[in-house]
DNA sequence: TACATACAC
DNA sequence: TATGGTGTATGTA
């Protein structure tokens, strides 16, 4: 097994049945293989590090040791500072509906409620989007592709998505969610990050325990919906401990520093939220396990690691959300990994799979489709592009991008296909035929808007000289005349 | 700026 | 037989 998606939940032997099913279906496919190149060049990254580490002296880790020191002053500090305006301690939640795709077609139709089922993945490249706590058991999970979750249980039921549900849920959820807070903030359907602070000073009487159990006993109420949630000083910690008790449950992660540190500690690194499968195995390559071995090995981790994971981890092992006392970002830099749901977009995109082909006609005709999608999306947000990546997939899951910046006024499909074109004509030249391809996508970004919505004067003028501010900028065919190209021009070979 | 990686949902 | 789409951030050259 290369990378363990495997959660805890499942136990033991069945355990090991779930891992062996998922290997014996995996090893062999292109996606595996693929797999196994990029588990290569973790490992020779791991052993780059290793290298770098011989050569770490005592006087560098001195060094390291004093860096740390004043940092993590000034981040204890900031932990201080972190009141609201009457100088109270700030009670931070989140809250995350359990498997919330899934839960909403249970409540509508409850006979899915006891047995194996899971939303996605019904089209033909489907992998699973959310799969409900029966078919956990049998160690199905979001992402896994349909076929192999079969192999796991047979009678799994696939539902097909079904997002205007799932919208009019989370609507009824987030009238809760506003009267604890009306400032929270979701960075998804799902979920909801809130500072419960004011709520608390308005109800002496509760405890945030006792607010929160009330928070998600009204989402079950008005939604039939159950949600978990996590109790914390930080929007960090709060996420992670709602993790802790999934499905229907809660955790209050201690508030003073003792107590933050104790539970931190005692945290797989998996957990932190940024460290995702190749950090943890990079770290567990250094017998960085923990939390606590995040801290206890700092000075030596700071003298091996970029800049930004060393003081993530240095954050993050102190309990404290990552950057925190750091000087005021540059303008346009945004902050945080798991994003800041205030800043605006920085990108645009559309891109989609197909059954592989060498044909240069079909991906052209499916590039002009992507454009054409992107210049809607594009109109839509108000906004122009000033750089356009070209993002295309071999049929091994190998993936190439390309990229160029344009004069800043770019919207309409015909542009966005005049610049992207000649990209994949590149491409495609550069491999020997047959290559296969899988995938093909366009990113906008570098985006400037079209009035004076955050936007410099500058680029404003430049839009109307240029001509395209009033919404005509549609292309020259229609959406649908498109698409129907897009499939009927398929075969036609170069 | 160009390209590749890692991550979250 | 067979593994998605959108968006953010970061490292390196």
């Amino acid at each position: 097994m290369l990378i363990n998606p495997l959660k805890a939940g499942t136990g033991g032997a069945d355990r090991a049945h779930i891992e062996a099913v998922i290997y014996e279906a995996s090893k062999g496919t292109r996606f595996f293989e693929e797999q196994k190149r990029r588990h290569a060049r973790t490992a020779d990254r791991i052993a780059r590090l290793k290298a770098h580490a011989a050569r770490v002296t005592r006087s560098d880790l001195a060094e390291a040791e004093q860096t740390i020191a004043h940092r993590r002053a000034a981040i204890e500090a900031a932990v201080l500072s972190d009141v609201d305006a009457d100088g109270r301690p700030r009670v931070m939640v989140h809250c995350d509906l359990d498997a919330f795709y899934a839960s909403v077609h249970e409540v509508d139709e409850p006979q899915w409620r006891t047995v194996p089922m899971a939303v996605g993945g019904t089209g033909g490249d489907g992998v699973l989007t959310t799969a409900n706590y029966v078919a956990r058991r049998f160690g199905i999970r979001s992402a896994m592709p349909t076929w192999i979750a079969r192999k796991l249980c047979p009678q799994l039921a696939v539902l097909d998505l079904d997002f205007a549900k799932y919208r009019v849920a989370a609507a009824k959820v987030r009238t809760v969610f506003s009267r604890y807070d009306p400032r929270f903030r979701s960075a998804s359907l799902d979920e909801a990050s809130l500072d419960l602070t004011p709520y608390l000073a308005e109800h002496p009487e509760l405890t945030p325990a006792q607010a929160v159990e009330a928070m998600r006993a009204a989402i079950h109420a008005e939604t039939g919906l159950t949600a978990s949630a996590g109790i914390a000083a930080n929007t960090m910690l709060a996420k992670i401990a709602s993790d802790a008790n999934k499905p229907n449950g809660q955790l209050l992660v201690p508030f003073d520093r003792l107590g933050i540190l104790a539970f931190v500690g005692a945290l797989p690194v998996r957990k932190f939220p940024g460290i995702g499968a190749v950090t943890d195995h990079v770290l567990d390559a250094f017998g960085v396990l923990t939390g606590a071995d995040i801290a206890a090995q700092m000075p030596f981790l700071w003298t091996i690691l970029t800049p930004a994971l060393r003081d993530y981890l240095l954050c993050v092992s102190m309990g404290v959300p990552s950057g925190a006392a750091l000087p005021p970002a540059p303008p346009g830099a945004s902050s945080t990994p798991g994003g800041d749901a205030a800043t605006r977009r920085s990108g645009i995109s559309s891109e989609r799979t197909f059954k592989s082909t060498a044909s240069l006609a079909f991906l052209q005709a499916m590039l002009r489709d992507q454009c054409a999608t992107l210049a809607d999306d594009l109109r839509r947000s108000r906004v122009f592009a000033r750089t356009l990546t070209f993002k295309i997939k071999k049929e091994s899951f190998a993936v190439l991008t390309r990229s160029r910046s344009t004069n800043g006024y770019v919207r309409t499909a015909g542009e966005l296909y005049r610049h992207v074109e000649p990209m994949l004509l590149a491409v495609v030249r550069e491999h020997r035929p047959p290559t296969q391809w899988r995938l093909l996508g366009v990113r906008a970004s570098g985006l400037v808007g079209e009035n004076a919505d955050g936007m410099t004067a500058g680029v404003r003028v430049g839009v109307r000289v240029g001509g395209n501010d009033g919404g005509n900028d549609r292309d020259d065919a229609t959406r649908d005349g498109r698409r129907s190209d897009a499939v009927r021009r398929r075969g036609g070979h170069p």
